[in-house]
RNA sequence: GGAGGGGUUCCCGAGUGGCCAAAGGGGGCAGACUGUAAAUCUGCUGGCUCCGCCUUCGGAGGUUCGAAUCCUCCCCCCUCCA
């Protein structure tokens, strides 16, 4: 073995390393130690819905995975599904979506743009629509590619069985989705694709069609689905547990802080650019003893700076600190401004209007529970009034909090 | 096209004429305990001008003193057959 095969070797092993971090499956794990040893760089391709540009950590998972491929000089093929967007991917919920128009599209990639170089090097990524060549793509050609796959094997998918077993709908067309996403594989020519386990299926679809259409199929990579704040259900905006990347540096700080001792190593393991040598050792000295909340403090340290600024993540914890440990306000709440004709506002209509509860009922509700407070006194009586020419802090629970004026 | 089953409050799921704003569970929120952790315990969980009133049980009508519960028509979903 000569000198030169040897450092290869070695930088295969390092690359290897680092791609399976956190990864789910790597299929065929072979394939890509082949693609490792090719020594050129590899075509990388990740798809993204065009509707959702408002990304939260969860997806920053396969960004991150992304990044660590670009660290290593491969070309990152970061493909908007706006074609496909307009069937609707029917992974997990199965809602219609609107097709959305060019403008649109044009406007969620420029938003795309804006949040993932945060992450990857804008000058290393390439960023594709599937509607390049989709759009053109004929009725004719569009069943050939149909007759590519057979319904029984569609009826493997786990997501399809279910439904179909359960007694649930599936619409024909969602079957053309992983098709299509398959189809992107092909054109694109990708050596590897990323995706989340959900779309394992999708992504083997891709392997299936570019052998059929004499292509070395593309070696496919899962990553986890990151748990959202409650540690159970997926990290999702409509389940409201997620943490977004543009989400305020005390925002976000806050919310990793508030996050569960198990969950937090799952976030250093998926979110953190750290080594896992490192965490493992914070791990063994929480174990030993150490506060979990410090080594917490790290991991909502890093990511704070990583979408801030390292001021504004050591601002967060200091507010942090003050708010929650010494029980201090926190500097930045709403200001609200009301407007009374009686002179007077009942408590319940305040925090109301101030947007601190849903309606008057719930405030009516944290009231009686005692969650309500006026400059950090306690309130009992559910009627009292509250006189215009007043200003105070009002919190609810121990997070929501509003700075109102009466008058 | 035919036969049958089903659509209940955020979700699942009871309820077949008044005692139903609707059991139970889940989820969520709040309080206690803490490290804004977990676990645990407790309470709350349609709205409002809140000791009372108003709006909910796929939609629209109807019967009745009174309907989520009965009748009619319509919409949607599922199963089997074609």
């Amino acid at each position: 073995m000569s000198k030169y095969e040897a450092i290869q070797m070695v930088s295969v092993d390092k690359s290897l390393a680092l791609i399976r971090r956190g990864a789910d499956e790597i299929i065929p794990e072979e394939g890509l130690v082949e693609l490792l040893r090719s020594g050129r760089p590899l075509k990388i391709k990740a798809g993204f819905d065009p509707t959702a540009p408002d990304l939260h950590l969860g997806h920053t998972v396969l960004i991150n995975k992304l990044h660590q491929f670009q660290a290593l000089g491969h070309e990152i093929l970061f493909l908007i599904g706006d074609f496909t967007g307009m069937i609707g991917d029917p992974t997990g919920k199965s809602t219609t979506r609107p097709a959305l128009t060019q403008t649109q599209v044009d406007e969620n990639a420029r938003s795309y743009r804006e949040q993932i170089f945060k992450i990857l090097d804008q000058d290393k990524t390439k960023i594709v629509f599937n509607s390049a060549w989709m759009g053109k793509m004929s009725a004719a050609d569009m069943v050939q590619l149909a007759g590519k796959h057979t319904v029984a094997r569609m009826l493997e998918r786990d997501d399809f069985h279910r439904r179909y077993t359960g007694g649930m709908p599936i619409a024909i067309h969602e079957f053309l989705y992983p098709l299509v996403q398959g189809y992107d594989s092909v054109v694109m020519q990708a050596d590897i694709e990323l995706g989340g386990t959900d779309q394992k299926f999708n992504l083997l679809m891709g392997r299936e069609l570019q052998r059929q259409y004499g292509q070395d199929p593309q070696t496919i990579i899962t990553m986890p689905i990151l748990e959202g704040l409650d540690g159970v259900q997926k990290m999702s905006k409509s389940l409201n547990n997620y943490i977004g990347i543009n989400d305020r540096p005390g925002e976000m700080f806050g919310k990793l802080m508030s996050i569960s001792d198990n969950l937090m190593w799952r976030y250093f393991e998926l979110l953190s650019f750290q080594t896992l040598d490192v965490i493992d050792g914070w791990k063994r000295e929480v174990e030993q003893g150490m506060n979990p909340r410090d080594v917490k403090f790290r991991l909502a340290g890093e990511i704070t700076a990583r979408f801030h600024s390292q001021s504004a993540a050591e601002a967060a914890q200091q507010e942090f600190i003050d708010r929650f440990s010494k029980g201090a306000m926190p500097e930045d709440m709403p200001e609200v401004t009301l407007h009374s004709d009686e002179g007077a506002l009942q408590i319940a209509n305040l925090i109301k209007d101030a947007g601190l509860t849903q309606s008057t009922s719930d405030a009516l509700r944290m009231i009686r529970q005692g969650a309500v407070k006026i400059d950090g006194e306690k309130v009992a009586d559910t009627k009292l009034a509250i006189k215009t020419g007043s200003t105070h802090i009002y919190q609810v629970g121990k997070r929501r909090f509003a700075r109102v004026s009466v008058n």
